[in-house]
DNA sequence: CTCGGCCTGCTC
DNA sequence: GAGCAGGCCGAG
């Protein structure tokens, strides 16, 4: 489900309501625990711990605690909400927790965290210092920073023997795009997701990485894109879905060219492009 | 590199 | 009942 604008969205919100809170206690739901992690070892490293940070890596979330991290990965359905017990809770908050609440974390002056994940993709453990950098190294630059560049990108992309939609989800390329901002970070630099990565010239890669930069801070503006399950952790869902130019919209006019927008199976996952904005020439590979 | 699997819930 | 969904990993 979350992709970097969605994780960002939830890490400013996190922040600015964590920050500085103690745990006092971290409970796991025992039905169905999500596998990483046994829930005595969670709980063992996170009590008492205070909260020093929330730190966005890529789609990961991780919670800086005075040892080590608790690091959380949202998969498909994942969600963090954050209440204050006492406090009414939004309207369209789920009752929680629920039956989808893996975890809850109990912080002090009545702060409430919890981790719901309905397809139980995502993760929720805590990890040392060192296994943080090494999980930040075997991923690729991130896509709002310096170290990612036009120069970057197509160096990344030389010697690849597959699409440039299947190397925009690939995380050691660039970190946080995932299936709706590909789709859209292609049409706005004007190349179809079937191309070879490799053959993209110099100029393609200066437009696409423009395009995944421009799309990423657009979406993090609105607070993401709320298709159906995406709530940050106030309950408040993104505004980027009315933005969207080719995600979801199979059948509609392009917002270019009204030409109907396609939609069909590249990198095994579903994808739409234009067909005349982001032309592709059916070629037998060389 | 591609594919299937991991899960649940929703739509057709 | 089948197919699909924002992600990722490991088998082949």
């Amino acid at each position: 489900m979350p992709e970097l604008p969605e994780v960002e969205t939830i890490r400013r919100v996190l922040e600015r309501k964590l920050a500085g809170h103690r745990i006092l206690n971290l409970t796991i739901s025992h039905e169905k625990p999500l596998r990483p992690q046994s829930a005595l070892a969670l709980q063992a490293h996170a009590r008492g711990q205070r909260i020093i940070a929330v730190e966005r890596r890529a789609k990961y979330l991780l919670l800086r605690l005075e040892e080590g991290s608790l690091l959380v990965h949202l998969g498909m359905t994942g969600q963090l909400f954050a209440m204050v017990s006492g406090k009414p809770a939004p309207a369209d908050m789920p009752g929680l927790p629920d039956k989808h609440t893996h975890v809850t974390l109990t912080l002090d002056r009545g702060q409430l965290l919890y981790f719901r994940d309905i397809r139980r993709f995502g993760h929720f453990r805590w990890i040392t210092d060192q296994e943080a950098t090494r999980l930040s190294e075997g991923l690729g630059p991130e896509p709002l920073s310096p170290q990612f560049t036009p120069g970057t990108l197509l160096k990344s992309l030389t010697r690849r023997q597959t699409s440039i939609k299947a190397l925009l989800l690939n995380q050691r390329i660039v970190a946080g795009v995932g299936n709706i901002y590909a789709d859209e970070a292609l049409f706005r630099a004007r190349i179809a997701p079937q191309i070879l990565g490799r053959v993209l010239t110099l100029e393609q890669c200066t437009r696409l990485h423009a395009a995944i930069r421009e799309v990423l801070k657009e979406a993090i503006h609105y607070r993401g894109t709320t298709l159906s399950d995406y709530y940050d952790p106030e309950s408040r869902r993104g505004g980027f879905q009315d933005r969207l130019k080719v995600y979801g919209r199979e059948g509609e006019p392009c917002v270019t060219c009204q030409t109907p927008v396609r939609k069909g199976i590249v990198a095994q996952r579903g994808t739409h492009w234009c067909p005349k904005c982001q032309p592709w020439k059916k070629s037998r590979r060389k």
